[in-house]
DNA sequence: GACACACGTTCCGAATGACGCAACACAATG
DNA sequence: CATTGTGTTGCGTCATTCGGAACGTGTGTC
C-alpha cells in the first residue's frame, strides 16, 4: 500500500494535502490556491475551512491570507521526537553492542507496553529476532521496568494493578512485589530481568531522559543467561548509564 | 470561517485529520483506528493509503502499524520557521520601540515583496495602521532595500530589472541607481528610506541573520519625517544593529 | 497438515457527500 | 456612486465516498 501512482483513493483528502503543501511554500489566498490546483475556489474555501477549524491552517494578520498553522507542528512532534531518539540512539546502541557483544535496544512506552524502536546487534548475538517495532510487556522486561519505575505514581499504580501475565515461572505477577522492585529500580538507576520473559534470556536497562529531564526511553542490553550473568550485568551497568547520559544530553537534557 | 462547531464541510478531510491526530498520540493499526473513529476499516484503509502516499503517514518496522510520517515535519517547517523569528523578534522590537518612541517592524522577503511579520509601536506613534502581514515594495522601503541588498546577485538583478512603481517623486525607479544604492547598503550595513513610499515617512532598516549567516529578515524603525530626521536615523542605527545582532544570535547565528 | 482468527486490501453497488455554479457579502479603489 | 476582486454560502447534480463482503496473508492451535 502507498505505492500507487494511480488516482488518489480519496480525492478530497489528496486535494487537502496539496493545499497544505502549497501553503508550506508560502501563504496564499483562496483564489490563488484554486488557480494553482485547478479546482473551483468554493472547493478550496471548504477545504481550507476544515483545515483551519482543526488548526492545520491559520490566517496571519492579513485577512484572506492563509498559512500553515501550529496544529501541524503539534502533529509533527510525534515524528520528530521519534526521529531524534532513533537517529541519535542508533550509533550509541551500536557502540555498546560492539563493546559488549550483546544486543542493545531502545524502547519507549506506549499504551501499557514497551515498544522497541532501535536495535543494534553485537558479534556474539545468537538470536536472529528483530525486535524493532515489537511490543513487549512492561512488567516482564528490563526496559519495561525502567519505563514503569519512572512513571508518575498514579499511572504506575494503575498499570501494575492490571492482571499481569506470566511468561516463565520467574515472571513477577504480584503487584506489591513488582512495586517494591520498581522503587529499587528508581533508586539504583537500572533494572535487571532474569528469565522473566523467556527462559535463558537475561537483560538490563537504564533510563534515557528527554530535554525536560523526563524519562522518555529505556536502553537495554540482552543476551543469553550463560553469557550475560548476574555479575556481568553489574559490570556493564556503568558503561550503559554513561552512554544513556550521553544520549540524554544529545536530546537536550542538561543535568546541571 | 473556521469557527464552526457544526458538521465539517468536507467530512473525509475531517476524518483524515482525525486519523493524523490519533497517530500523533502513538502508532496504530487500521482496525484500531477504525474502532476509535467509529468508521469502517475499509474507509480508514483508504484514508491512510492517501496519507501514506503523500508522506504524512508511514509504517515503522512492524507491518500494519502506522505512525506520523516525515512529510508532516516538512509541512511544519513553514510554521516553525515563522514562529522563531516572530516569537523571538517581538520583544526585541518592543524594547527598541519603547526606547525610540517609533514603530519597529520585522519584514521577510516573499515572492518579490517585503512582508511585515512583527510590529511594535512606540509611545509617539501617530499611525494606527497595523503593518503585520502587509506587503510592501522591496525597492521603496528600508526593509525591502536590506532584503534586496543581501540577495544573491542574479536574483537581485532580476528583481531590480522589473518595472519599479513610483509612490512619491522621491521613489527610486531607475534600476542602475537602485543597484548602486544597494551596494552601499550592503557595505554600510543599513538602509534608509526618506519619503520614497509615502510623503512624510522616514525609515531605516538593518539585517537579521539566520543560523547559517544568511539574511533572513530586516528590522526597521519608521516614523514621521519631522521626528525621524536624517540625523536621528544615523543616531539610532548602532542600537538597531546591536538588537538585530542579538536576535540573529538567538536564531543560532554565531559571527565568530 | 487443517482450521480458526485477526488483520489489511480490494471490489462492488448504493447513496450521500463533495463538487462547481451562481449569487451574495464585503472591502478597496476611482 | 460603480467597478473590481476576494472569500463565503446556497443549491442541485452526480461523481466520489461509503460500508459490506470477499479476498489474501500471517499467526496460533490442535
Amino acid at each position: 500500500m502507498g505505492n500507487s501512482d494511480s488516482a488518489a483513493q480519496v480525492q478530497s483528502v489528496d486535494r487537502a494535502i496539496s493545499v497544505l503543501e502549497l501553503l508550506a511554500q508560502g501563504e496564499a489566498g483562496i483564489t490563488e490556491i484554486a488557480g494553482e490546483l485547478g479546482v473551483h475556489k468554493s472547493t478550496v474555501s471548504r477545504l481550507v475551512s476544515v483545515l483551519e477549524a482543526r488548526g492545520l491552517v491559520e490566517q496571519l494578520g492579513e485577512r484572506g491570507k492563509y498559512a500553515i498553522g501550529f496544529g501541524v507542528v503539534r502533529l509533527a512532534g510525534a515524528a520528530t521526537g521519534r526521529m531524534d531518539l532513533t537517529k541519535l540512539g542508533q550509533p550509541v546502541c551500536q557502540t555498546l553492542a560492539d563493546s559488549f557483544g550483546e544486543t542493545v535496544n531502545i524502547a519507549v512506552h506506549d499504551a501499557g507496553v514497551a515498544i522497541n524502536i532501535t536495535q543494534a546487534r553485537g558479534s556474539a548475538a545468537v538470536s536472529a529476532v528483530n525486535w524493532i517495532g515489537q511490543r513487549t510487556p512492561l512488567h516482564a522486561t528490563s526496559s519495561g521496568k525502567v519505563l514503569l519505575a519512572y512513571l508518575p505514581a498514579d499511572e504506575r499504580a494503575r498499570l501494575v494493578s492490571l492482571p499481569l501475565d506470566s511468561y516463565t515461572e520467574k515472571t513477577v505477577v504480584d503487584g506489591a512485589q513488582l512495586l517494591t522492585e520498581l522503587d529499587a529500580v528508581a533508586s539504583q538507576g537500572f533494572a535487571a530481568c532474569f528469565e522473566e520473559l523467556e527462559l535463558g534470556l537475561h537483560a538490563v536497562a537504564v533510563p534515557v531522559r528527554g530535554h525536560r529531564g523526563e524519562v522518555v526511553a529505556a536502553m537495554s542490553a540482552s543476551g543469553p543467561s550463560y553469557r550475560l550473568s548476574r555479575q556481568r550485568v553489574e559490570e556493564i551497568v556503568p558503561a550503559m548509564s554513561t552512554a544513556a547520559a550521553d544520549l540524554s544530553a544529545q536530546l537536550g537534557y542538561f543535568a546541571g
